[in-house]
DNA sequence: CCATCAAGTAACTGTTTAGTTACCGGCTTG
DNA sequence: CAAGCCGGTAACTAAACAGTTACTTGATGG
């Protein structure tokens, strides 16, 4: 089908794409190299990661990757981002206010360790992009207002407990929400030293349901009266 | 050049007792290379750290780091256990067992809280290491018996509280540390991306005093009846 | 004073990597 | 149906990289 010698010119002819295989779909390839990169970046690092082990994961090449975005640095802060669109879009559908003062913390705490939990790569981008301190999501305007709902929600919820007189005057949004974060981060993120170190599994159902069961009361303990 | 001209020194020392003229210096080099590694790991991870950059920082050149190290492996291998040494060493040397059950607690908060913000490469190289899940950490020997003691003395301490009755029976050795470890870790390791996205600067000295408060106050919440 | 050996230097090598270029072919539209 | 745009392929390139080799320097003991 291919003739190399159409017109007799040698222009440098490449190997002929013999076996013709999917249709074109610009939407389904971009997608494809967005959730491959994630997992590239997740597992490696922005260092440890490799561009064409994304466009085979991706089930595509380097061509099209370069061509949606630009280079390696800004496909990863699209990955970054979005990581951030999944959790703070998540959380928006808890309505923590919806409950009682302690039942809306716990359940944010809950909520946050689950998460946490399902989505190691959320972690993994997060130890990532602070290794390289902020660098790229410093860069990003899409994200400046994605954050302030959630202390904002928190903070009404607390206030709400303080008058109800359940939690201490002295409860603050964003302690509250880093005692959280810190709780679930550090246990999964850090698991394999941990496990290492002190020779136990801490990935295993038992210690898993156990440390969510303390996050929980440790967060509520912190500011209850 | 330089000629001494007494050779009458015939003690069989094979090292010049003193006034080495520091042209050549093994053991500085070596340690040189190790200091660079650290640096340059902590600050690059696995993936993104140059052994150029690290002999550059040394001031030495890659054929010494091959020669004491092997290769950038082993080289990594070695700074991780320095930095384990490091900080389990400081541990031993607080002896939380001689105050009240208490007291020793929130020693071994302060501490730890107060060690991380001193080393962050100690928590960088941790990030480092779990992100590739604990690989090389699983491989070295020198690693077994060194994190037993802080869980023995905690345990006791615990012990002690709970006979005097101002700690709860529920009080777990391994989850007090971890609580400990968690709210400092991510407060410094993650400093970057939480200060962009609530826009506070975390690192600045009332907040940092602040935090070291909270984490007091949570670890004895938890574990006080 | 010279043989030896360890400390140290710098240029080199084969491979890997991010990014580019040359080319292909289906689809739309004038 | 020709023109050309757009999704797609694969080979290419310059630079960066981990690791090696050939060599220099200087202290020491015989």
């Amino acid at each position: 089908m291919n003739d190399n010698g159409q017109n007799g010119e040698k222009k440098k002819s490449r190997r002929p794409s013999q076996e013709r295989t999917a249709q074109r779909d610009p939407e389904r390839t971009r997608a494809a190299i967005l959730e491959a990169a994630t997992r590239e970046f997740a597992e490696n690092g922005m260092g440890g990661a490799r561009v064409d082990a994304i466009a085979e994961r991706a089930g595509t090449n380097k061509r099209m990757l370069y061509h949606y975005f630009g280079d390696k640095e800004q496909l990863y802060l699209r990955v970054l981002e979005e990581a951030y669109v999944g959790i703070r879009t998540a959380e928006r559908a808890l309505h923590i206010g919806d409950r009682s003062p302690e039942e809306g913390i716990g359940e944010l705490a809950l909520f946050t360790w689950r998460y946490f939990l399902q989505h190691p790569e959320f972690l993994s981008l997060l130890g990532t992009e602070n290794l390289h301190r902020a660098r790229w999501l410093r860069q990003s305007v899409r994200l400046k207002e994605l954050h302030s709902h959630l202390i904002g929600e928190l903070s009404d919820v607390l206030e709400r407990g303080k008058k109800q007189g359940v939690f201490v005057e002295s409860a603050d949004p964003l302690h509250v929400y880093l005692t959280i974060a810190s709780l679930g981060y550090f246990y999964l993120s850090n698991q394999y030293t941990l496990s290492t170190i002190f020779g136990r599994d801490l990935i295993e159902p038992n210690h898993l349901n156990a440390w969510e069961r303390h996050i929980v009361h440790v967060t509520l303990a912190s500011i209850k009266h």
